[in-house]
RNA sequence: CGGGGCGUAGCGCAGCUUGGUAGCGCACCAGGCUGGGGGUCUGGUUGUCGCAGGUUCAAAUCCUGUCGCCCCGACCA
């Protein structure tokens, strides 16, 4: 039992000035957390009572999945990391350190190569797959930028699972069954989450979803379609129009614009020049970029801007993507800022690339590529011939579902579990092999899967609060019940502590407010701040034998006689 | 990495412009009153004023450097 008189807490009545978003502040006003340094936090009871809650639920739902628990180093040797090339790959963000000798090493930020060699160490037959093993860890990254508290630090504990299958079908199975896991894990963490389509990245893997817990605070962008359930991250959003019959429209021609180069003064020039009704969707801009090194040029309506994220997500292989500065107009003096087209696109030794919406045969208004000028009826696939289609438009509230076609919603989410196909990028760079049927090696095919727990109660407390302070679903809790003491006498004390534990012995997890000093508001205060889901007042009432059941989350109240409180108590379970 | 801001008691803040014995609220300690909504009165404890150097008779305050932290953006998943 968590006894207050006790219980190594202080509840802070001010927010702490450096937090922000709820969880942060919430977590640290009630005695869960402390800050140690930027993104890096200490766990005091309460807090880590909670962590080890949401771990329980996550080894019973992986440990039901038939995943085996094993348990890696924190530190690691470098040369694992750098096999796959990781030393280098993931550069500024590792953790790395020396021996005395020396010698190199990293704080482990996810741990691929490890469970990898680990059953390259073990396994060597077919008959060993499909394996499925996890663990549950503190990770390391030396985020650019940690923030948001809890939600976004350097050291995290995440829970990391991978699947070993001989065959893509196999892999597709293990998947499926991370998938199912997963959904039962955040059900019973009382969290709510849409799984979204994702990005799996330039390394191949064929299957890639988020889980994603809405909050106003998330850092990830997802569009939802209400009307089919369609969910995408952001990056992973198809967008498209058809393509139109260009038979009817008329000739490209070439007007004279001056001083038109944005899109706003194009479209007021135009409709007072040449018919009105244009507007910035009938003109097509001209994004121009580098990317690697190379020049590229990205068709988008008028109105769009370019969502570098999503065009990096989707020119694979791509390293770096930036826009065109004052430099390299200076050094590509055919491209003139403001007044570029497409029509000449690859003369100008550029790139094409097109965002879908962009469909052949579709007539735009767009560069004539001199100083104020444009042409009118530009037609795509007549006009202009494009390389290649990427997505690359700004995603916007309302537009097109691509499997409905109804308005989508964009949404802000935490990103709390991720699931992907990794293939055999790892198993290959560390020959990961068994022997089939047939006595030929084969390389084996992994799926990664991750939970960030830290994160989770950061989530669950951003979805699960109100001015008042925390307010947990049961599971996870640091205790179901929380019995409140009041008075100046010992019965209310003494019944409360009975009660306590009859509750305990019911199996019922019980903190008990038996401070004799803190006054009935202070303790009122504090217990809604903790946000224990359900409160039982041991106070006043006792007189007529009653206690007061509060159920935090409605704020719901009703009194009972003592001899029923622990049978209406654990109706609420 | 770009932009903005902040480092003074456990927490929230004032003091700095104009240098002169470091303050307020909360918390904490002792005692009294109060006892169902962070109550109240009296008395107390708590500080390398982020760090280093400089100017000065004297630096929280002025100067130089440095470290750390927060927010927005970029980045990351």
């Amino acid at each position: 039992m968590l006894k207050m008189s006790t219980l190594f807490l202080r509840t802070l009545r001010d927010d702490p000035a450096d937090a922000e978003v709820a969880s942060h502040r919430l977590l640290v006003r009630a005695g869960y957390v402390r800050r140690i340094a930027a993104g890096i936090y200490s766990w005091l009871p309460l807090g880590y009572i909670t962590l080890r809650n949401i771990e329980r639920v996550i080894r019973e739902e992986m440990d039901a999945a038939g995943f085996q628990e094993v348990h890696f180093p924190a530190l690691l040797p470098r040369e694992a990391y750098e096999t796959t090339n990781r030393w280098t790959e993931y550069g500024p963000d590792l953790f790395r350190l020396q021996d005395r000798r020396g010698a190199d090493y990293l704080l482990g930020p996810t741990h691929e190569e490890m469970f990898t060699l680990m059953v390259k160490g073990e396994y060597s037959s077919y008959k060993d797959l499909p394996l499925s093993l996890y663990q549950i860890q503190t990770k390391y990254r030396d985020e650019t930028r940690p923030r948001s508290g809890i939600i976004r630090g350097r050291e995290f504990v995440m829970k990391d699972s991978y699947s070993f299958d001989l065959t893509d079908e196999g892999l597709a199975i293990s998947y499926k069954k991370h998938r199912d896991a997963y959904i039962k894990t955040f059900d019973r963490l009382g969290m709510k989450y849409n799984i979204v389509s994702a990005m799996s990245g330039a390394m191949g893997g064929s299957q890639s979803e988020e889980f994603l817990a809405p909050c106003p605070t998330g850092e990830d962008t997802y569009v939802l379609c209400e009307s089919c359930g369609f969910a995408a991250n952001v990056e992973a959003m198809r967008t498209g129009a058809s393509a139109v019959d260009a038979n009817n429209t008329p000739a490209m021609q070439v007007v004279e614009t001056p001083n038109t180069p944005t899109i706003e003064t194009l479209v007021a020039v135009l409709n007072e020049r040449y018919g009105s009704g244009f507007t910035g969707s009938d003109t097509l801009k001209n994004v121009l970029l580098v990317a690697d090194g190379k020049n590229i040029s990205v068709l988008v309506p008028g109105d769009r801007e370019v969502d570098l994220k999503r065009l990096q997500a989707n020119l694979p292989g791509v390293q770096d993507v930036r826009l065109f500065d004052d430099s390299d107009f200076t050094k590509n003096p055919q491209l003139v800022k403001g007044y570029v087209g497409p029509q000449a696109a690859q003369e100008f030794g550029l790139v094409l690339y097109a965002d879908p919406t962009v469909a052949t045969g579709s007539a735009w208004v767009t560069g004539a590529n001199k100083v104020g000028q444009h042409a009118l009826n530009v037609v795509s696939g007549r006009d202009f011939h494009v390389d290649g289609y990427v997505e690359a438009a700004e995603i916007r509230q309302g537009d097109a579902c691509p499997e409905c076609a109804s308005p989508v919603v964009i949404d802000r989410a935490i990103e709390i579990g991720h699931i992907f196909q990794l293939g055999r990028k790892y198993a290959q760079a560390l020959d990961l092999t068994v022997l089939d049927s047939d006595g030929k090696p084969r390389v084996v095919t992994m799926g990664s899967y991750g939970i960030g727990v830290s994160r989770a109660v950061a989530a669950i407390a951003e979805q699960n609060h109100d001015e008042l302070g925390l307010s947990w679903p049961m599971e996870i809790a640091p205790a179901k019940v929380h019995i409140v003491a009041t008075g100046k006498e010992d019965k209310p004390f003494d019944v409360a502590l009975d009660l306590g534990l009859a509750l305990e012995k019911a199996g019922v997890s019980v903190m008990l407010d038996d401070r004799r000093d803190a006054s009935p508001g202070v303790k009122f205060k504090d217990a809604e701040l903790i946000g224990v889901p359900i409160i039982v007042v041991v106070g006043k009432g006792l007189i007529e034998g009653k206690v007061e059941i509060r159920i935090r989350r409605t704020g719901e109240r009703s009194e009972v006689l003592f001899e029923n409180a622990l049978g209406t108590i654990l109706n609420h379970m």
